[in-house]
DNA sequence: CGTGTAAGGAATTCTGACACG
DNA sequence: CGTGTAAGGAATTCTGACACG
């Protein structure tokens, strides 16, 4: 739990090139609190290769059409895309038959 | 082999953060074939956690008096420092005593 | 030989905002 | 809501060179 990959020293450059996901995407997710980059004193953000595998996820979900606030319970609870789909559905169900009109 | 360690991902200012060198003696170093950072396609050097726990054995090296050249030998035969000091004492008694004259 | 530094340019990163939908 | 983009500034990185020793 604290190996290589969890060390916090990419630049947002760098992971661009890895993920694909645009500079925007990046700094958008952490505004939503998928993601905690860490800070070079003069304030660059550094990401992991966590973070990294991460933001791959989230780009999967959001192709889905996953909302970030979903995807954040989603890391949050660990559960995978079945799970919360099955959740997802029930909620629905649940409203649609319980909800008293 | 191609673990996140060996991954080229670390830029230099991060590389400096990390191992306390300067921006200088870290290009200087690779000026002089001790490391082989990649680059990005707009040619920002990358660095990988291998690539910083060479240059932290070279600062260890070249505390010690160890030039560079020395240095890249010794990465190359994987040799500790006990074993290149024995053998630069070897070389000079050699130098001392059996050169002609 | 190894390293510092000033130089000038190019590329990077940051924030806050406007746009669209 | 999620993402693109133009804006302006600050910090980063690069190369080739001069300096000292």
């Amino acid at each position: 739990m604290h190996s290589y990959k969890d060390k916090k020293v990419i630049t947002i450059g760098i992971v661009h090139e890895l993920t694909g996901l645009s500079e925007r995407k990046i700094r958008y997710y952490e505004e939503r609190g998928l993601i905690f980059p860490e800070r070079t004193r003069r304030g660059t953000r550094k990401y992991s290769f966590t973070d990294i595998e991460i933001l791959m996820k989230i780009a999967d979900k959001r192709e889905e059409g996953v909302q970030t606030n979903e995807i954040k319970q989603d890391i949050h609870n660990k559960k995978n895309n079945i799970d919360v789909r099955k959740e997802m559905l029930r909620g629905q169900l649940n409203a649609h038959f319980k909800r008293p009109h």
